[in-house]
DNA sequence: TTGTATTAGGCAAACGGTTGCATTGATTGC
DNA sequence: GCAATCAATGCAACCGTTTGCCTAATACAA
């Protein structure tokens, strides 16, 4: 039905391998016999068989995004949703397609991924953290097979590329901001189950403060379940005791959500009584009211450097590993409007 | 470096064919020579190469989901993202990898899709309804592509398989509930920027209403910008007015969010004196004061169908077009907590 | 003029499977 | 006891491109 090189090259009156030349800018081609050869292509409406180029290149040029399930659910995790733009972007602009697999399904002993591996239809894969562990690591670097690990990997055994936000440098700006707002007892209220992030967030929170010459004995960190009562509750508990905070660093946009609700319940004014920031940017965050300030994590440039790093490793595999980690911004909104303390 | 079907045919000591037909399960091949070949495939760890496999068959087992860039942006399309689950699912489930691509940007002349359509690297391909037109649907149609429409499209000039929530029917059950929950004057508040979704459910909406003796001239529908500010300001005309509603339909999270603004401003009891439910269940609507009551999607189940009917279309090209709409349920909360009609 | 580069392009093998057809040996029916 | 059937497997062509090697023709230097 649709032709193929063999048909372009008999029309143009030339060898299959001129025509493969042609399209592939190698060897030294005439321009005469050249334009034979795009009349010819245009003519029958050629379009290059992918499958049989990446059959004879040995190569897919094609890159996995390995997907966890366990974000599926209601609310979708859009931290990994946008990323998802910026690594097809730059997928497509080098030249690559991008597939989409499940991490954890395996049928009959091995898992899609590796199935995607072995059989040759990726030539590199981008992983998210949460799916790693030793034994897929190993099996990645015996085979020294491309890869690229969505989230900060440093307690890898073995020396891998990977790609993250900042989040000590998050945590920085995050408590600089606050202090610059004017507050001065910041406690940092952080979700008890993703320790990774948040370890970073704790310690920048904590060095910025010390910084500041606010003594260790001074910050507070506060660990609960990702939940709004729960929120809402002990930050009410802290905000009747003598040692109660002014301003909130929040790990999620529920628990900012909730530190707000118990500070208008104690009858405190925000900004000017209590502030709070959330590291989380999501549309709860800009439609509670008052709206809430909060970090901007740029996930499309996460995406688009993953997988330029995983493409780099792709196409030359001596090339050395990375890990980058991208600088966050501050979105200043209602929750933390306080005066400005160097006023 | 990994061994091939020959290395397994020399060291069972038959020959590739037979090597393959075992893989494929086709022909008939003894049970002894069967087991020497799983023996020596075991022995080299030998993975058939899979684009090999879909080059000699003439078929990728691959499909597409084209995504819109349009999504991308600080708030991620949730509908989309959790779609892709569902999909990935089916697809694996049926030994089908997934692609996916970018639809608008173009590279020299044909764009993403078109290349892996045409390139051969795909089987069929879903499309998001954002972004069909015209001309589109009459290329797939013309080379008889496998394609399922994400999105009810019902105005094309061709017939096409597509698979979308029932939008009608989740008119009709939002009307129903603020009905049976007692709510007498019922408006609806669509943003007016989604015309296509919201066309049904206010249809739905007002059928409802009128088989509950509500006369047309008391079924009101506002449309505003999606905007919170906008919805609390003309809400809050309304409830001042001799009209006033007691009850809203929202179509989106912060429209939703904004009623229930506007009636806390007018002084009004939720959900006693005013109720309200929204169409979108996001996050908002579960960390609002009070939750608000919304329309339940199974994102995850959309995408298991789409998947499903174009694999039915790829492998039977004689099937005909279908087109499907799942129901939608009501997840009751605090915002139409009224006491029931009936009782 | 001869020898050497250089340019243009053809030939055929190779990539790793799949499959129609042919072949062989064993089994069955009459 | 012979033809017909069938199970088990090999042979070789084929899928559409790429590419190393080779050749012919032309250009240029000596």
């Amino acid at each position: 039905m649709s032709s193929t090189i063999k048909d372009v090259a008999r029309l143009a009156g030339v060898s299959p391998s001129t025509v493969s030349r042609v399209l592939n800018q190698k060897g030294t081609i005439s321009e005469d016999t050249k334009s034979r050869i795009y009349q010819a292509m245009d003519q029958l409406k050629y379009v290059p068989n992918d499958i049989a180029r990446n059959f004879a290149n040995g190569s897919p040029r094609t890159i996995a995004l390995v997907i966890d399930v366990a974000d599926a659910g209601a609310y979708a995790n859009s931290f990994f949703n946008n990323s998802i733009f910026g690594i097809e972007t730059a997928a497509h602009r080098n030249g690559y397609s991008l597939m989409i697999t499940n991490g954890s399904e395996a049928f009959g002993g091995i898992s899609g991924v590796e199935r995607l591996i072995l059989g040759k239809k990726v030539d590199g894969v981008i992983f998210p953290i949460s799916l790693v562990n030793q034994d897929f690591l190993r099996k990645i670097d015996e085979i020294h097979f491309p890869c690229v690990i969505l989230g900060k990997a440093d307690e890898c055994s073995v020396d891998m590329s990977w790609v993250d936000i900042n989040n000590i440098q998050a945590g920085t700006i995050a408590a600089r901001h606050m202090l610059r707002k004017g507050y001065k007892r910041i406690f940092f209220l952080s979700d008890s189950g993703e320790d990774a992030f948040n370890r970073d967030r704790i310690y920048g929170y904590s060095r910025e403060l010390s910084a500041n010459g606010i003594p260790t004995e001074e910050q507070r960190v506060i660990h609960i379940d990702a939940d709004i009562n729960q929120a809402v509750e002990r930050i009410g508990e802290l905000l009747a005791s003598p040692d109660a905070p002014d301003g909130v660093i929040c790990s999620s946009d529920r628990l900012a959500l909730g530190a707000l609700r118990a500070a208008v319940k104690a009858g405190l004014k925000v900004p000017d009584g209590f502030g709070c920031l959330s590291f989380d940017r999501t549309a709860v965050t800009d439609l509670s009211d008052p709206t809430i300030t909060c970090i901007d994590v740029d996930t499309f440039e996460l995406g688009i450097q993953a997988a330029e790093m995983l493409i780099e490793q792709v196409e030359d595999p001596m090339s050395s590993m990375r890990q980058v980690l991208l600088s966050t911004k501050i979105i200043e909104r209602q929750s933390t409007a306080h005066q400005e303390h160097s006023q």
